[in-house]
DNA sequence: TAAGGGTGTGAAATCGCTTGCGCCCAACTC
DNA sequence: GAGTTGGGCGCAAGCGATTTCACACCCTTA
């Protein structure tokens, strides 16, 4: 069985030094154009592959980044941290992946460890409450990238799902399809991203001129399928004439159309829903019943890490990247009129 | 700015020799325990932190496993990547990602690519397709565990969901609640998980002693929802006495349970219905509209860098390693009757 | 013809750690 | 008391690449 092959290996078999040999294949360097050709020649003949780790040792650069990650496990992390491996895999970068729950005791054992191993980055997925607790030595100064939804110092780097278009786009595609009385539920008040897609969609209204339904503000509760209900008895109580309703997210979206529908009154005909999310993707009936906004998470973590990669190769400047969310057309908005049946 | 202390530096400042440093640091090697205590004590004081890269330069373990996934962004594969990497992470072992979909010249390039960081193991991820194409050449011979549903060789090692298991339980769950007239519907037949789920529903039915209801068989179909639609009509047309029904997942669960509901026929009362996924999990009204069993993939994923850690140990018996769904109790099986509005 | 400048190449140092080997000395065996 | 054992420690050799410096050579140019 034979052994891998070094490059002194190479270099010996091609008749030339070490360090010929190193610089023909790097292609840094001065060599002749006929010694090159000789050097690879003969790296590929050998099947010459290039030892990272010594590389590692002598360059300083490991090729491994940290991830360091809020909740590993939850719907937000999960795909954003999948986009973001699976890139820095194709670019054959390493990834160390850690979860940050825990105490500022855990989190400082394992800025150690990423220390101990070099790593040229880390990526930070989720949202404020460890950045502060983030606290690079000055010996362990490496790019840090932010994949996250809330809004950040300007000096930070950071990727984001664009909330505010999405809530500017709900309100621009209600609009589009003859919606007038358009009201807004959404979760808690002071959450970042509810704050931003609140803001895109009040911008969107007031260019077109509409007041927003309901009180001229968004209906304020939480991301639970409970306050759907609760969100659509109250519409129904007030007597408002209601034509259009964006919801901050899908399990809204879906107690809002249940109790619309039990009450009679038809989606989209009577009043038009739009979630946010698109989790419910293959979940439910293939046909799209409901319109939302796919905030293409994986995508997030994607160019969480392309960005990363661009801070450790010392380009690019600070600053929110955002990524756009997707438009999913559904029959709540455009389609014959649903029926539980049809969501189910 | 101090720079990082070496190993070196620690041995200089106890007034040691850079072996008697690492002998002691290691544990391994004769070193008296005064001087350990004084090297140790030394070692502190610094902040040594080892070089990782340089004693993988030396030992040639790189800490570092591949993982390749099928489809890395699919339901099965995603918690499953994410709970390896996050176990690896948490041993203090970086992962390289990669998305095998592609020609076998690209799986090649990630092999080679692999072999270039001289990983230390490589985790599978998804099922048969690439099992073949993957071959390890004879001076790249590392560790490799399959996180996988289907059957393999016995000299593989395997970290896989109970189907089986899965199947068995449903069964006994719908026994248990006093049916006796229960149907399976189930996917495609000649896929390896819905025939280990066939044949554990298959095995607790005989030991119970009864038939297996619409024809003493599973009704094969797909994973749609629209499949559920369909064998509840067909189900309802063949007049059978059929009280229970153990699905092959979720969405054909919801499909049967819309059916069933538009003809008027009660779930539970009339026909209990358990599912196979928990992807709705979060999904629908937090009060567990179906009964379900969730096959735990994170943990499949954890148990399978778990296990590979133990083979590169040099520890581990070839095999199949079984996790054990989780079953989830929901109103489809023991509540009070369910409406849409219950599910939606 | 001598000085200067660019070009192609190689010797050797270096990164931080592990480990085989050998030395010294104390304790034990016969 | 001579020989043997073994514990404690250090010297030095790597591991495989990159990179600095020096050198030989050829071609200009004054």
């Amino acid at each position: 069985m034979a052994k891998r092959a070094s490059m002194s290996d190479v270099a010996r078999v091609a008749g030339v030094s070490l360090t010929t040999a190193s610089r023909a294949l790097s292609g840094a360097g001065r060599v002749s154009a006929e010694t090159r050709a000789k050097v690879i020649e003969t790296a590929e003949r050998l099947q010459f592959q290039p030892d990272m780790i010594a590389r590692s040792f002598v360059t300083g650069r490991s090729f491994i980044v940290g991830v360091l990650a809020e909740h590993a496990h939850g719907r937000f992390s999960m795909p954003l941290i999948v986009g973001a491996t699976n890139y820095l895999g194709r670019e054959n970068i390493a990834a160390v992946t850690l979860d940050a729950h825990g105490t500022p005791r855990i989190l400082n054992d394992y800025l150690k460890r990423l220390r101990s191993r070099r790593i040229d980055g880390l990526l930070v997925v989720g949202d404020d409450p460890n950045r502060a607790s983030l606290v690079l030595s000055e010996d362990f100064a490496v790019p840090v990238v932010f994949a996250s939804s809330s809004a950040t110092p300007e000096t930070d780097y950071v990727v984001a799902p664009d909330n505010r278009g999405a809530g500017q786009a709900a309100a621009e595609h209600l609009i589009d399809i003859g919606r007038r009385h358009i009201a807004h539920v959404t979760a808690a008040v002071h959450d970042a991203a509810v704050d931003a897609r609140v803001t895109g969609f009040t911008e969107a209204m007031a260019a077109a001129g509409l007041p927003i339904a309901m009180g001229g503000g968004p209906l304020y509760g939480s991301y639970l399928q409970r306050w759907g209900i609760d969100a659509a008895e109250r519409i129904i109580a007030s007597g408002e004439p209601v034509d259009a309703i964006f919801a901050a997210n899908d399990e809204i979206a879906i107690g809002l159309f249940a109790t619309f529908h039990r009450h009679g009154i038809r989606v989209p005909d009577d009043i038009a829903i739009v979630g946010y999310d698109n989790r419910l993707a293959g979940v439910m009936r293939p046909d799209h019943p409901l319109s939302t906004f796919d905030p293409e998470l994986a995508t997030v973590g994607e160019r969480a890490a392309q960005r990363l990669l661009s801070v450790i190769a010392g380009a690019g400047e600070p600053g929110i990247n955002y990524v756009q969310p997707r438009f999913v057309e559904g029959r709540s908005t455009v389609g014959p009129t649903l029926s539980p049946y049809d969501v189910l």
